[in-house]
Formats: C-alpha cells, structure tokens, sequence
DNA sequence: AAATCGGGGTG
DNA sequence: CACCCAGATTT
C-alpha cells in the first residue's frame, strides 16, 4: 500500500488531474500562498475571480505588505472568514520583513494565517517537501483508502490518520506537487463526500473501505453542527438628496470584522429610538446562515434629511465610493 | 476539546 | 433541508 498508492495518484494527476486553475503552473510562494488562503474552507468556484483581483491589484508580497488593510478588506469583502484577510495582511508584512517567504513547513506555519495543512500544501507545491497537506478532502480519501473508522471529530483519530498521511507520500521529492494536487483533485472530484465515483477512481484496487463495501460509511465525524439563532434590525439611512449611506465599521474581531456594515439593533425599538421622528419602511427580512449561527436581518429604510451625523459611529458614504468600503455579501445583495 | 468565524454549492 | 468546502485561531 505505502509503495503502491502514490505512484498511482502521481501519475493520474498528471493525466486527468486539474491543470488550469489561475493559481496552477508556478512556483511563486507568493501566488500559491495566496490562492491557499482564500480556499481554506472555500470552493474553487468561488475563490477564482477573488484571485485574479488581488493578484492583479497586488502582484508581489511587497505590494500586498504596503497597501492599507482596508483595502485588502473591501477586495476581500463576500468571501467570509474575514480574519483571513487580516492575517493575510499580517503575514504579507511579516514576509516583506524576512526578505521572501520561509522554505520549510515549519517556518511557514508560524506565519499568521498559515496553519499546518496550509504551510504543508505550500512547503510541497513549492520546495517539494515531503510532508501530506490534510484538508477534509485527504481526511476523506484516507479515511475510506485506509477503511479508517475512527471517529474524525477528536484530535487523536485525526493526528493517527494524519500520520498515515504523511506514511504515503512519494519516495521522490520531485512528485510532491502531483501528489499534493493529485490527493485535492481526487477528492473533489471523485471521492466525493455522496456517491463517489469509484469506477473511475485510480487507487480502487487499492481502496480498502470499497474490498468492505463500506465507502459511504467513511470518514466518521459524528461532530454535530447546531447553529444558535440571532434575530437582528438593520438601519438603512440614507441621505436626501444624495444617497448617501450610514455605515459603520465593525469591529476587529467578531463577525464581519473590520467590513463596513449599516447599524445593527437588538430590537425594533432601539433602532427607532435613533431615528425618533423617521418613518420607516419595512423591507424582507433577509435569512443569513453562518456556520454557527442562523441570523435573521429586518432591514428598516428611512430617510434622512441634511448632513448631521445620526449616529456617534460611522460616517456617510455616498454612492461612489461604496466600491471602497468592504461590505458582507447579505449588504451588497441588499443595496444592489 | 469546544467555540468562533462566511458564504455558496450540492444532493 | 443538512452537509461540505485546499482550516486557523481563540477560549
């Protein structure tokens, strides 16, 4: 097994892998760290045009380093985990400061941002070094390759089958970008999470979960999700006769954090008791899910005349400059 | 070990 | 609807 499996992925990957992304074909630290970022927790789908918008806006780390972080915020703004961008930012300085990015997996993880699987994806597209990434993509291959059955929520079944991992990588350095790849595209493409594509898998004859017939049971996760529910009231304030919006900056942790967003309220009535005289105008409550948490946004409009500040928070911010300020997807959908 | 942190794709 | 995604960080 340990001899047989990568070989096979190996030379799959380079016949029927993917080749074409915007982040494959180099190298470059700078452009493969970056394009790992933005997919940690992230479908290639949606990372693609974010890529190609920073690459094109910041096309070395140095670039990246010297913008402020707001900018990096807006251009991330609607990709979510917004701590990444932050963490990009930092880490792009920190890099700025060593004079290029660490070789080895060990010193990139301790890069902001840059966690163990990340810093492994990195080290092995990079400097071919010869340690297994470990995204929930491998976890999934391994877990029925292996027909591993312990339960995938604790730290210990994951650091066991994460040994294993690193146990098949290529005895030659120079197939870790393959393999690396090969182990991702073999996981979102075929060994899917429901009903896996085991014909045309390239280890099947290797597959222990498939000789047991046990390949939708595998992995385990028996980690139950349960999402907490949050009701808030959005206030839409905007200018006569200009448009302009109220926004504020939310803060730098938290959700959101440091995106550009209209008042939020607890209740309806703290939300009017800033606007004490406006009408306002109900508009659809709007159903936001987040991975923790299902949040149930009651935007409410009103008008507002002259330039006094509503609120002690925020600032206007008229039409034109909107495209400046980082705003969460449920507000840019709101406003369009 | 558990909680926090987005948003979209998928069956 | 639940589950998943090229996870990391904080508590």
């Amino acid at each position: 097994m340990n001899e047989d499996f990568a070989p096979l992925l190996v030379a799959w990957q380079r016949q029927h892998g993917r080749h074409g992304l915007p982040w494959h074909g180099t190298r470059d630290p700078y452009r493969v760290w970056l394009s790992e970022i933005m997919l940690q927790q992230t479908q290639v789908a949606t990372v693609r045009a974010y890529y190609l918008r920073f690459l094109a806006r910041f096309p070395t780390v140095g670039e990246l380093a010297a913008a402020p972080l707001d900018e990096v915020l807006a251009l991330w703004a609607g990709l979510g985990y917004y701590s990444r961008a932050r963490n990009l930012h930092a880490c792009a300085q920190a890099v700025a400061a060593l004079g290029g990015f660490p070789r080895t997996a060990a010193a990139l993880a301790e890069l902001p941002g840059i966690g163990p699987s990340t810093a492994r994806a990195i080290a092995a597209f990079c400097f071919d070094e010869r340690l297994s990434i470990f995204d929930g993509n491998v976890q999934r291959v391994l877990a029925r390759l292996l027909a591993f059955d312990e339960d995938l929520s604790g730290t210990r079944a994951v650091r066991a089958l994460w040994a294993q991992a690193d146990a098949l990588v290529p005895a030659r350095a120079a197939d870790m970008p393959a393999y690396t790849q090969g182990l991702m595209d073999l996981g979102a493409g075929l060994c899917t999470p429901r009903s896996p594509d085991c014909a045309a898998c390239p280890v099947a004859s290797l597959c222990q979960a498939r000789a047991q017939g046990r390949v939708g049971e595998l992995p385990r996760k028996t980690k139950k999700l349960k999402r907490g529910r949050r009701e808030s009231w959005w206030l839409w304030l905007r200018r006569e006769p200009d448009g302009a919006l109220w926004l504020q900056q939310r803060a730098a942790t938290g959700i959101w954090a440091g995106l550009w967003t209209l008042p939020l309220f607890d209740t309806e009535a703290d939300l009017q008791a800033v606007v004490p005289g406006a009408v306002l105008e109900p508009l659809p409550q709007i159903q936001h899910a987040l991975t923790h948490l299902d949040w149930c946004l009651h935007p409410r409009r009103a008008a507002w005349q002259g330039q006094a500040a509503p609120l002690p928070e925020g600032r206007w911010v008229a039409p034109a400059d909107w495209p400046a300020y980082g705003m969460p997807a449920p507000l840019q959908k709101l406003l369009a």
